[in-house]
Formats: structure tokens, sequence, C-alpha cells
DNA sequence: GCCGTTTTCGGCCCGACTGTTTTCAGTCG
């Protein structure tokens, strides 16, 4: 389809965004839901699993929640001609510099709007500089509905806009929140302490840090929390909530609460928004308010709220089970928890095996190669309580080396590892490591393997991967991976989008296709759990296994250390809904033998 | 503008904190 030009999801939710600010200036109070229909478009966008414009190529936009009719067929026109001329209309009479500066925290249509008026930026090329300019100035303070306060806010809130990554990486994020929650325990006034948010229902990436304190001293805890020895500054502190800012720009927001109502409290900011909305309006049909305090129960006139020490005891009261954090998405976790049907998802315990890890056998590469001996690797395998890992080291470099170089190379790695696992067998006292022979296999650009078939037939089976070429078009980039997957003895599609959080997109790839060619063919796609890559995403996983397709957990060691990492690609095997059956390496160690040997 | 297990009309989640405005608006989550 011939299109003006590509236009991403952050596009259009930013013109959602703009499109809700523009009603909101012009007449809030008659548009009052319209602005809340487009914010809640804008959201939407945002968080949605695929391009909206593949799903407009599909004519499927309209089954995005939040996107009716008006809006499709408007977007439509964005997609074919680069505008709309009715969200032309909406955005008319107010100058793109007021959509800039909402780009600042703290700052949202009105301010925006006063600001631009005020300093007359309707023409500034670069709004954002304009205004630190008329701060310092002191121009801003003297401005109406402005004043000292204001002026030193904005160019703390520039400050931040530049300098400050917006997403942290989980670990990142939970090293802190643990940090923090450590502190403040050695305070006896502090009872229970967790991380909330999104980072509580770990999600790939964590934004602000939010937290929760159960005590019978808010103020007390509030005080010790503000004085924080890392922080750099308290951005607010009043009587229930404060937030304070570590270096690196990270936000911290705590909330206390009383034991009695700690649960309500724990659910209330756990979230996600969208899970929190939903659940509301479900409990409106039931005549009940929720919020951070508890339940409100109308009953004609009478007006009681229940109190609620667990999170349990919470959702019970609504008549459904415990959801758990990392499927609070509105994602039809609540229909289901109604029904009392959720998956029992997989825990870190479950997991048997390693599937991706790289050792310091010299496999010549040119890629990089691991640090841990093979013994180091199995000793750290038993404690995880694992029964068996899977060597995948990257295949020697295609330039560097004849056939026959690489035939003798992998042949060497294959006795040491085959004289490792005879002399585990006869080691009658312990629990031992199998170890598979497998390798990391770059797909070449036409969708070739890197090694010849007599290299593929020395190893127990192989994992492929993208290391080049990431930009291909969408059916190119498809064909060449299911290629490369069809060579038997290749099993498992390794970290499959290449993405890097914060860094690089994942490649494209038509998912379903993908999908539906590993339930036929026996093939398994990896959940890496190296925490900047979380590849397959969340939202990818939930889409494969409902067709049915299996999944592998790989930490992609390069140190035996690394091989901890395997909670945070468990995490992102429960945001997919994945029970321990829906994983190959939950399997005993014969039982994932015959998976590997079916053809 | 969106949406539907009381609805195709008439609803649309709830509350904290800050600054400036002497009673509330704006922003955020």
């Amino acid at each position: 389809m011939k299109t003006h030009k590509e236009v991403t999801n952050l596009e259009i939710s930013e013109l959602f965004r703009a499109l809700a600010a523009s009603l909101e200036l012009k007449n809030e109070k008659s548009n009052k839901f319209r602005i809340i229909a487009y914010e809640r478009a804008a959201d939407a966008v945002e968080h949605l699993s695929s391009e909206a414009k593949d799903l407009w190529d599909e004519g499927k936009l309209e089954e995005i929640p939040g996107i009716g009719k008006s809006m499709a067929e408007s977007l439509g026109e964005v997609f074919k001609k680069g505008t709309s001329s009715h969200f032309d209309e909406i955005l008319k009479g107010i100058p793109p510099s007021v959509f800039k500066l909402m780009q600042l925290p703290r700052v949202g249509a009105k301010t925006a709007s006063k600001l631009v008026h005020f300093l007359s930026l309707e023409h500034s090329k670069d709004p954002i500089s304009s205004l630190e300019k008329a701060c310092k100035e002191g121009k801003v303070s003297s401005l109406e509905g402005f004043g000292q306060e204001s002026q030193k806010d904005l160019l703390l809130a520039i400050d931040e806009f530049r300098r400050f990554v917006k997403r942290h990486l989980l670990p990142y994020a939970s090293n802190l929140a643990d940090e923090i929650i450590s502190w403040m325990k050695e305070d006896k006034s502090v009872l229970e302490a967790y991380a909330l948010g999104s980072l509580r229902r770990m999600a790939s990436t964590v934004g602000d840090i939010d937290m929760a304190i159960s005590t019978n001293e808010p103020q007390k805890v509030l005080s010790r929390f503000t004085q924080y020895p890392k922080k750099t500054r308290i951005i607010e502190k009043g009587d229930k909530t404060a937030s304070i800012l570590l270096p690196g720009g990270v936000q911290v927001d705590l909330m206390v609460g009383n034991p009695v109502l700690f649960g309500s409290l724990l659910q209330h900011f756990t979230g996600s928004k969208h899970h929190n909305i939903k659940l509301r309006e479900y409990a409106i049909k039931k005549n009940m308010s929720l919020s951070e305090y508890g339940i409100k129960v109308k009953e004609g006139s009478n007006e009681t709220t229940k109190k609620f020490a667990t999170e349990k005891s919470f959702y019970n009261f609504l008549s459904m089970e415990f959801i758990p954090p990392e499927l609070r998405e509105d994602a039809g976790e609540i229909e289901l928890a109604i029904e009392d049907k959720l998956p029992k998802l997989i825990e870190v315990a479950d997991v048997l095996g390693d599937l991706q890890i790289h050792s310091n056998f010299d496999t010549q590469t040119s890629h990089d190669v691991g640090e841990s001996s093979i013994s180091e690797i199995s000793k750290k395998a038993l404690e995880l309580g694992y029964e068996y890992v899977a060597l995948t080291d990257h295949n020697p470099s295609v330039s560097n080396h004849k056939e026959k170089d690489v035939l003798n190379i992998l042949k060497k790695r294959r006795e040491k590892i085959e004289e490792y696992n005879y002399s585990a067998k006869n080691n009658k006292n312990n629990r031992v490591i199998f170890i598979f022979n497998s390798l990391e296999i770059d797909i070449l650009q036409d969708g070739e393997l890197a090694i010849s078939d007599a290299a593929l037939n020395l190893l127990d089976f192989a994992l492929v991967s993208i290391h080049s070429s990431f930009r291909q078009e969408k059916k190119t980039a498809t064909k060449r991976v299911l290629t490369a997957l069809s060579h038997p003895k290749v099993k498992i599609f390794a970290h499959p989008t290449g993405r890097l959080l914060n860094q690089r997109e994942g490649i494209e790839l038509d998912w379903n296709e993908i999908f539906d060619f590993c339930v036929k063919n026996n093939k398994i796609l990896e959940i890496n759990a190296d925490p900047a890559r979380l590849d397959l995403p969340d939202f990818l996983v939930r889409e494969g296994v409902a067709r049915g397709v299996k999944f592998s957990l790989g930490t992609d060691s390069h140190h035996k250390d690394h091989m901890d990492n395997m909670r945070w690609g468990v995490s992102v095997a429960r945001r997919g809904w994945l029970k321990s059956d829906d994983i190959v390496n939950c399997l005993k160690l014969e039982d994932f033998k015959k998976v590997i040997q079916q053809s």
C-alpha cells in the first residue's frame, strides 16, 4: 500500500494528545468527554502491541479499544495523505509550540497555552529554549497565574526533560527500589514496604519508581523518605505521599498507608491505570466505588467503606480471584478472574535448565565469547537447581575459516562436552548437570545458516538468531527467518525481534506467520532473559501462546553470574500469560531430549 | 468521541499535591 510516509505509534499518540489539548483549550466544558476519548485513544495507541498502520492495512483500526468509527476514518486519512481535514480543523488556531511545551513534565495544555500567549512563542522554532531564556530573565514569575516557584519549577522541568532517559531497565529500577526499601526498613515505624507500579508488574522498562509503605506513623515515614541520603532533591511532600529525585533522573514516589487498609493501597498503586479503570467501572455496576482507601458500598442512602489489609481480600470482595500483578493490564484478566479461570503462571522454581549460555570455549567467532568455563557454568547451574543447560557459543566466523577448520573446531568442542557429560554420569554421589551441545548460529541475509549441514550435524540442536541486516522489509525478513527455521537441526529462534531496549527497534516480522510455522514444525521461540533484550516481548508471547506456540527461556549469559538473570525472563513469560507447560525448559531432562529429537 | 450482560442513548474512575486564586485550577498517576 502506498502511503504518504510511515506514521509511528508514538506520532499518533502525540497527535491524539494534541487533539485533546486543543479541545481542552477551545471549550473544555462542552468537549469534556471528547477530551477523555482522545486521551484514552492516545494511551491505547501508545501501548499497542503492533503498529497502528499495520492494523489499518488490515482494516482492523476499530478493533483498538478507544478508537471508533470517527477516529479510525480520520486516522486512515493521516496514513494516506499525512493529514486529516477533521483533525486539522480541531487543531486549527492552536500554535504547535503549545504542544511542544506540553512535553515538559508538569506542563499541561493550559499552562503551555498561557506561556505561549504571554511570551509570544507562537512562531518560536524552539519554544522550550525560548521559555528557558524567559525564566532565566525572570519574566515568567510576573505573569498572571505564575510566581517565583513556578518559574523555578519550569527551569527544573526543562532540565529534566533534556537530561534524563525516560525509561529504566528492570534490574536497574529494581535495585534502586530494593536499596530504598532496605534503608526505610531500618526504621521500626516501617511495617511493610513494596515497589509498585510498572516495577511490581515487571514491565520490561520502568519510568518512575512507585512504592508503598505500611505504617502507623505516616509523618515519620514520609520525613525519613525525604531524607534518603542519595536523593538529589525533594519533588513534593504531603500528608500521604512524597516524591524524591535520585541521581540519573529517577523519580521515586512513595505512598504511605495504615496497615488495615494497606491491601487497597497496594492494589491501587500497582495499577495498571487501565486495569484499575476497568475494575472501577465493574464496581460501579455493583454500586461500589474503589479507591486507595477501600471500597465504598452504597445501599440505599447508606454508604459504608470496607477496608482491606491484603490485596487478596480486596479482589475477593469484588467476587474475583487474586490477580497476579504481571497480568494487570486490562487484557482480559478481570473477566477471567471473575470466573476463577486465571492461568497458573510459571515461576522461577519451575525452570529446570538454561537454554542459552556462552562458554569460554574458543569457537573463533566474530561475535563475543563467554568468560566462564564449562565446569563453572555447570556448578552455577547446580546451585540454581537445574538439571541441564545448553551451551550455545556463537558459530565460528565464516570469512576466516575453511569448512574443514569449522568442522575441526566443532568436533573438538563436541568432544569436550561429551567428556564432561561422561564424567558427570560416573559421579554417583551428587546431582549432575547434563550439557547440551548447541550453538547460536547467525541467520544470514537470505535466510541461509552461517555453517554447513556437516557442521550442524555435530550438534544436539541449534539456536538461530539475527545479528545483521535488521532493517529488511517485513516480507523479506519473515521469509528469511522461516528459511532458517526450516532446517531440521534448528529448534529455537533466539531473541526473535533483535530489539535492544532504549537502543534499537526490533526487526519487522509477520508474527502470525512465524507463530503458525512454529506450531506446525515444532520450532520454539526464545524468551531471552537479558535485561537489555527481554525478547520476545511480552505482548508477542501472549499472542504466540494463544496460537499454541512453545517457548524456551535463555539468559544469553556470557558469564556464569549472568545466569541469575533468569528471573527477568520468567517475568516476561508471566506477563505473556505462560504456564510452566508452555515452556520447554520446564520439562524434565528426558522429556526435553524428546522435544529436540522430534522433527 | 466511545461504548453496550439493565443502555444504540446517556453515561463516561478517583484522589493527592502544589502554587497562587482567598476557595480553586492545573497536573499527575
